[in-house]
DNA sequence: GTCGTTGCAAACGGTTTGCAAATCA
DNA sequence: TGATTTGCAAACCGTTTGCAACGAC
């Protein structure tokens, strides 16, 4: 899953041409499990070496977004986006307030308490937007260990 | 509710001067239900024949946010932050995609579904966010309208 | 060869900030 | 009067865009 080839194929499945950029911003999103901002990637980006242009991993990007290869989340603190690779089923997060580390949640509670809000209320539901915010455990963690002084 | 008076009243509880543009501000607050930008609020200001400045407008609005008196949001389509009064209890919506129409929802659906997170992924859920989306009534009505070319 | 993609640089737009003048308590 | 708040204009910064050159197929 990591070799050059099984990006072009990955980019052909979804109807996308094979591009320099688009190929290196797969690779990157590959490799991470966090979410990453446009302007993170295109860092990475020049660290590896690349010679590519802001603009392009915007481009790239919105396009992976569109084709529903990404998903686009709007991080509240910093007014930024942010991006991941949107696996099947990835539809709830759990995000860490330290780290910004993202927990997948399977399952969602919400599809009865939709239809409970539909009949209420005249509309008609077409999404919803669930995120649960708290500490991991390594986050929880450090807290502890600086907090009451315990050893190291 | 209406008369200045009650502005002063009110801000002062919240422990803030009483200043032109504050009072304005909450006037425009209180007499809107639905979602309004700064933007929005400094025209309306504008169009009331008050003389006051996007800036003030802005940190008004981030003073208002910061003493928990309004409620800051942001909206992904137009990427822009919009404003409401916050009324104790009001922490999930129903937004309408269309309109932008705010409806309040009571009760939250959430609370035994966070300790199973909980249990399941060792986190400390601190909290939630949670959004509805969807047509309102009237949009909808609109649509079907418009759509099949019933009468009007 | 053709059309989509990229690089570049400049614009965009919502929001923020520094500073001097005005205003509130 | 003394501390806060406001107006003004300019900066900020993430993101977008127009256009010409480039590259995929």
């Amino acid at each position: 899953m990591t070799d050059s080839k099984n990006y072009e194929e990955f980019l052909h499945q979804y109807g996308l041409k094979n591009t320099r950029p688009r190929k290196r911003v797969l690779e990157i999103l590959f490799g991470q499990e966090e979410l990453l901002t446009a302007e993170e990637i295109y860092q990475e980006l020049l660290e590896a070496g690349e010679t590519v242009n802001v603009s392009t991993v915007y481009r790239v990007l919105e396009l992976f977004t569109e084709k529903k290869l990404v998903e686009k989340t709007f991080l509240p603190e910093t007014r930024k986006y942010a991006f991941s690779l949107r696996m099947p089923g990835h539809v709830h997060y759990l995000i860490c307030i330290r780290c910004h580390k993202k927990v997948d949640l399977s399952g969602c509670p919400l599809s009865e308490y939709e239809r409970k809000v539909a009949a209420n209320t005249g509309f008609d539901i077409i999404g919803h937007r669930l995120e649960l915010y708290g500490l991991c455990k390594e986050c929880r963690d450090k807290d502890a260990a600086g907090g009451t002084e315990q050893h190291e």
